[in-house]
DNA sequence: GAACAGACTAAACAAATGTTCAGTCCGCCG
DNA sequence: CGGCGGACTGAACATTTGTTTAGTCTGTTC
């Protein structure tokens, strides 16, 4: 049932495709995920590649088809051999073990194409939610979730939240002192700081929760 | 006390600068939010601002200068008119408040900062983090804060989570199917259920836990 | 062996980029 | 008035961008 920061295998890449179209796309990736999907240039994928920026486009036709490419090859890498997203539903905490434990030039892809919003990043959040929903739906019918005046916005914050590393990693491992946030011995010390927020809250009694309401109230008053 | 989202004064701009000038750098902010800090051209801020691309350079030497400037501006903005940020000690939930409140286009372009990381923006995340150190530890005192093993490490996860709107603000306001996410009753509407997971929790027992705890040992144990 | 296909490249292209330059305008100080 | 400085502009600059074009090389198929 564990697996909010759990260990999954990676897949394989199915045909070994000509070996220089493969290292554009890691090249690509890596240059996308550590510079921002937009100050990357042509050339500077196919240096690091060690081909012509010709070679490039005569791969995937264009700029935008190597982010294109870039976009299938990591949501298919996060959403596993086998659809893990989808196993979320029978217990899984979703795709989110392996999305933060994928490599770190996926994972910082990643964390680009959510921030910049692709398509495919939107859909894949939006499916990512809808897994987790189910999952603490299930938890709440069995009893180890706390049941939530409104389940679904919990869920898309919780979704939220856990892939806050992936958002604001440099600053945490800075923070925290680590070495690097995203090995795993760093990533399950501080997972276990997270699952006991989850677990026992940070307040103590419901004095923010009254605050709260008396915001509120004031609000309407006004 | 209750201010995690809560609504604080802006500073004004303290002298009246040459209102090109001043036209200029909100018209590189709301671009530098919008399209990211890459993709922005002297030419549309130029455009943007009604004036031609060399004022730009003859007001802020480059265009480094000018994301020199929106970063002190915008630095300067969140740490509010009297530091905000240092009333946090005094049960302030630090300079969060005035970011989250923020316009929207200050928001955006904090967003990126913290993406990108410029030296202003790691020193604001470490400063936000310190101050919300101090602040849960005061709560740990008068006792309405858990205890926790490891504050620190607590409190900047915590301040990645307070920040997770700013970065997944576009996916929130899509998989909760509001209209402006940072719309003030959105936003407020939102914290309602943070608080409620901040207070209450979200697992009814610590079956979590032991659940990392196993996987603990047996990694150990390899 | 001829013909073809596709990986691959060097060179060139037009467009867009940040920056510079020379100069105009305008308010202010002597 | 005369001149001075700073706001401001249009045109040009060199460089870098994504893409195209023409062509070479290599392996496979008939």
């Amino acid at each position: 049932m564990f697996s909010l920061f759990g260990v999954t295998s990676m897949p394989e890449s199915s045909p070994p495709e000509s070996s220089a179209r493969r290292r554009i796309l890691d090249a690509a990736l890596d240059r996308f995920g550590r510079d921002g999907v937009n100050r990357v240039t042509v050339r500077a994928i196919a240096s690091d590649a060690g081909v012509s920026p010709a070679l490039v486009v005569h791969h995937f036709g264009s700029m935008e088809g190597v982010r294109r490419e870039c976009d299938r090859y990591v949501m298919s890498m996060v959403r596993g051999p086998d659809h893990l997203v989808e196993d979320a539903a029978a217990g899984n905490a979703s795709g989110l073990a392996g999305m933060l434990e994928a490599a770190a030039p996926v994972r910082r892809y990643l964390a680009r194409a959510f921030l910049d919003g692709s398509p495919a990043a939107n859909a894949l959040f939006d499916e990512i939610v809808e897994h987790t929903a189910a999952w603490l739906a299930g938890g709440e019918r069995e009893g180890w979730v706390r049941p939530s005046e409104n389940p679904h916005a919990r869920a898309a914050i919780y979704v939220s939240w856990l892939l806050a590393p992936l958002a604001f990693g440099a600053h945490l491992t800075r923070a925290l002192g680590v070495d690097d946030l995203h090995a795993t011995g760093s990533a399950l010390w501080m997972s276990r700081v997270a699952i006991d927020m989850f677990t026992h809250g940070v307040f103590t009694d419901e004095r923010m929760l009254h605050a709260w309401d008396a915001v509120e109230k004031e609000r309407g008053a006004r």
